[in-house]
DNA sequence: CTACATCCTACAGCAACTATAGCTTCAAGA
DNA sequence: TCTTGAAGCTATAGTTGCTGTAGGATGTAG
C-alpha cells in the first residue's frame, strides 16, 4: 500500500511543496524515483519515509549537508555512531548559538522599544539608538565595537 | 574633518567590507557619493553616519526593507514616530518568534542527544526519532501533525 | 616613474527553497 | 472515445543579504 504516489500526494503526506521535492532529487538527497510512459515520478513506500526523514531533520534545523551525511551513515548500520551523535551535537551547538544572540537582541530592543517618547520622528529614541551606538546608548557586549 | 573618505577607509570604520558598501549604493540605502576625476568613491561625514545606523540596524536584525523605511521617516522629522515604533516592534516580534522555535528545538535536540546510546548506526536513537517523528518519539508541539 | 595597494564594473555563488512560463500527461466523466 | 481540467514536466529566475572573483583602471608613496 501507498505504492506508486504521484509527487503531488507524496509532497501532500510531507507537508512539503512538489518544487521542494524534484530540488531534493536534484540535490540528490532522493534517489530518483520511478518514471510512467509519460514521464512522470511515481513514489515508493521507501521514498515516503526517507523523504520523512529529511523534512523532520530540517524542521530540527539540520542543514542539507549534514542529512546527507546521516542519510550516508543510515546506509552503513554496523558503523558506530559516534558520527551520528557528533552531527547532532554541531547542530546543538549552532541552535545555541542562535539563541544567545537572539537573545540578546530581544533585549536591546525591548529598552529601545520601552524608551520610545511616542513623540516626533525627530525626539524618536529608536532612530537615536540606531544612529548612535557606538557613542553610548549600546549596552550589550556581543556587538559593541 | 574626516571628508573624503575612500570606501576602503569607510569599510574600515564601520567594519564592513567594501563590496557590502557598493552593496548598499545599488539597494538605494546609501547614496551615490562624489567620485574623483578617475571615479573612485569619496565619502562624507554624513556618509559614515548612515552607513553606521545601517549596520547596527542590522545587527539588531532589522531587515533592509525596514531599514530603508526608517531611512525615510527620519527625513521627515516632524511626523509622529508611530510607524518607526511599529517596524521595531515587528522587528521584535520576528526576535521573539525565532526564539521560541529555537528554544523548542533546543528541547528537542538535546533530548535526542541524551538518548543516544553510542552504540552502531542501526541502534541509534538520533536516526530513530528523525525517522521516526510522526509516530511517537516527538513530544514538543510546533511541528508535529 | 614605477610599483603596489586599492579602486572600478560586472557577474557568479551561497542556502534552501519558491515561483513562473510554457508545455505535456493523466484520469475521470459524458 | 473524447474531452476537460488538474496535475505533472523542464528550465530558469527570484528570494535575502551579502561575499567572492575576474580583469582591468587609478592613486599615491618612495
Amino acid at each position: 500500500m501507498a505504492e506508486n504516489l504521484t509527487i503531488g500526494s507524496l509532497a501532500r503526506r510531507a507537508s512539503t511543496k512538489v518544487q521542494t521535492i524534484r530540488f531534493y532529487e536534484q540535490e540528490g538527497l532522493m534517489p530518483p524515483p520511478a518514471r510512467t510512459e509519460g514521464g512522470q515520478r511515481r513514489y515508493s513506500r521507501a521514498h515516503a519515509d526517507r523523504l520523512a526523514f529529511i523534512r523532520h531533520a530540517r524542521e530540527l534545523g539540520f542543514p542539507l549537508d549534514a542529512i546527507r551525511e546521516l542519510l550516508n551513515l543510515t546506509d552503513k548500520p554496523d558503523q558506530s555512531c559516534e558520527r551520528v551523535d557528533r552531527v547532532a551535537r554541531d547542530v546543538l551547538a549552532d541552535v545555541e548559538a542562535k539563541l544567545a544572540r537572539l537573545e540578546s537582541l530581544r533585549g536591546e530592543l525591548k529598552r529601545m522599544i520601552r524608551h520610545c517618547g511616542h513623540g516626533r520622528v525627530s525626539d524618536c529614541r529608536v532612530i537615536k539608538v540606531l544612529a548612535d551606538h557606538s557613542h553610548s546608548n549600546c549596552v550589550s557586549a556581543d556587538h559593541a565595537h
